[in-house]
DNA sequence: ATTGTGCGTTTGATTATCCAACTCACTCGG
DNA sequence: CCGAGTGAGTTGGATAATCAAACGCACAAT
């Protein structure tokens, strides 16, 4: 009896943005780097798979490319909605990224709005309470039992 | 002149859980799922890597194994305090995937202790305002110029 | 005329991943 | 007792992804 993966929108992300550099790349793109050179040099990627990836990330719809220059064609990789969007989940990935994984300080501070250093928390929309993992229960998910 | 990739914390995060898998991985044992069958069939991943990406796991410190059995000796995976602490980062990475991915309805619905569905949103831990990308800017950053 | 920059693409070698089959140590049903 | 089933991996061989370095091309600056 063949079994079946669970249905899940983090697989569904993950096929869209988890391959390696993706999101990396995304990330220069978040910061306004928005060339080829700079993307690669930023992230470590060699220039083959870059190419790969940005132009899946096009496909998608992650980004848009913006010619800014005519002779010869020159383009700029630009975030449409659902790119800006990602940056929620890389700001939550670094925050995790800060405490777990990366010793000593943060290599990377940002400044929110309200004029504080920015602290990202997860929280409830509606009660507006941190999410802690004892805190939340599943309600509907995709079984997997063939 | 060789240049050097960006310091940062989302990549040190990536080196530790963004291979393939190891994020869905994570997502089944923070549903619960705690033994290497289920997991595998869940995931879709197969048996061979899995087994790497768990020992992987457990290496870092996002995993525990603990025996549930003696003969023969039968692990389950359980989480320690940095791996639990992942659930806002798959978590903000499905709502993302629920938003731009995913056709349809969520796959997977949680309920939150104030007993509405959950709507995870990420936030500034100062203001409790959701954190738009305009709304923020870099203060301090790995800047690479080799 | 030479050097440099920007954006990829090609090449050939190295890794990673996949699937199926195998092991080992049990348990259970007949 | 015997055979089938389960759980947790390992192993083997094929296929796919990734790598670094080199190449191409169009221009710009010196």
């Amino acid at each position: 009896m063949p079994s079946r993966p669970r249905e899940c929108s983090i697989a569904n992300a993950l096929a869209v943005v988890g391959e390696r550099w993706s999101m990396l790349a995304m990330r220069e793109i978040l910061l306004g780097v928005r060339r080829f050179d700079q993307i690669a040099r930023n992230t470590g990627a060699s220039r083959d798979i870059l190419a790969v990836r940005l132009r899946k990330l096009v496909d998608v719809g992650l980004l848009e490319r913006e010619q800014y220059e005519e002779h010869p064609p020159r383009y700029e990789y630009v975030l449409t909605e659902a790119g800006q969007a990602l940056h929620a989940v890389l700001l939550t990935l670094m925050a995790w990224g800060d405490r777990y994984v990366t010793e000593g300080d943060p290599p990377t501070v940002w400044e929110h709005e309200c004029g504080e250093v920015l602290r990202p928390v997860t929280v409830c929309a509606h009660c507006h309470e941190p999410v802690r993992p004892e805190g939340m229960s599943v309600l509907r998910i995709d079984q997997p039992r063939p």
